[in-house]
DNA sequence: ACCCGAAAGTAGACATTGACTAGTTTCTAG
DNA sequence: CTAGAAACTAGTCAATGTCTACTTTCGGGT
């Protein structure tokens, strides 16, 4: 990797890493994913990036920095896959749901320490950027439920309350399976039951 | 290490603290509550109980198995609180689901990281003990939506996976909640607002 | 009453880590 | 070209979890 060192330190690679910050976030996920969020250090990250143990400090100036970084980009990740399955599954408005739902269980299945992450309870509560990301992750929701509206599914004056909703239960179906209180089959179930009990509620209340 | 000759400590106490597990518990549930996981460290409960900063060991082997017995006491809890506050409110299936919820929530937002602690991810799923005392949690659940089929709102043939159903919309709830997503009185309210819509899109749908 | 093993606790050691600091190298804007 | 900022190195420190060897106390069986 010492494409232009010529005058590097000891070994040849060169003084500055280039893309530092996203090779540790991408690490730090992978340990993330692999093994859990006790065996993430910063330590570790930068001897495997190959930087001294000070290093991650120009990016990070906490671990809790680098824990809110992969929060932020969870959610941002989260949202665009729950975007490309609706897209990808026309169709009614249940089936978009399920589409939803079923994407965001998926994910959750997928990067269970990284949802923990996300929705971890933080002394101070969560930072600016978490908190926004998060919010793009609500607005994502509100949008799909608001297809609903013009199908008639719901009110307007009711989208906000509604798709919280069924954000948390699809969060807490979630929550269940990524802590093995239940098989990965039985949430997805689960999932398809929220989405029927829900539209039939719905447009049995209103 | 008889640097003390034949007597004991330079303090009066004495060598045995008689019951030290519990007292660590209950300083870690304080720390836990106060301060974050993030501040819970062995040595400092070690400190404050007054023994040496080994003597957890006997107890706990781990770091990892005091957060277990941390979350096994609060599934315990959980599960006493809600029949408690079922107990104590009488009336129709949606007022008793609605005080199970409410008293589920309230547990959330007064020990935030201990419900985190409770619905983590392991790598290795949840201990044994975890494991029996989040069931016995469901098992209270499931006893509460019990009632629900003598009053005909649901058959006995679903109640097992409504009761998951309606569990997971909750935690989710106090998912958003002790994260910060929204404030604790939007989250008592959509917790009626689930119970609501639960109720009418159960019996909408069968 | 005694003994002996198990349980509970002490103390010391060790590697690892997060965090801080001072200094060095590279980049970049003016 | 240069000055200052950004990125990185290297050293240090206190704290922690974990392990081990040892000591004290407890309690049951004879």
């Amino acid at each position: 990797m010492s494409t232009f060192g010529y005058r590097g330190p000891v070994s040849d690679r060169p003084f500055h890493h280039g893309n530092l910050r996203a090779v540790l976030l991408d690490q730090a996920e992978t340990v993330l994913r692999e093994r859990g969020i006790d065996a993430l250090s910063l330590r570790e990250l930068a001897r495997e990036a190959g930087v001294s143990h000070g290093a991650p400090r120009s990016h990070f100036i906490d671990r809790n920095a680098l824990l809110d970084a992969l929060a932020e980009r969870g959610f941002v990740r989260l949202a665009d896959e729950i975007r490309d399955a609706v897209s990808r599954a026309p169709g009614d408005h249940a089936r978009v749901l399920r589409a939803a739902g079923s994407a965001y269980l998926r994910f959750a299945v997928r990067e269970p320490a990284l949802l923990d992450l996300m929705f971890a309870t933080k002394v101070d509560g969560p930072s600016g950027a978490v908190r926004s990301a998060a919010e793009r992750l609500f607005d994502t929701m509100t949008g799909i439920m608001g297809v609903g509206v013009e199908a008639g599914a719901y009110d307007a004056g009711d989208v906000g309350r509604l798709t919280l909703l069924l954000s948390a239960t699809v969060q807490g179906i979630s929550a269940l399976v990524t802590s093995r209180r239940i098989p990965t089959p039985q949430g997805e179930a689960l999932v398809d039951d929220a989405i029927t009990i829900f539209l039939a509620g719905v447009s049995a209340v209103r």
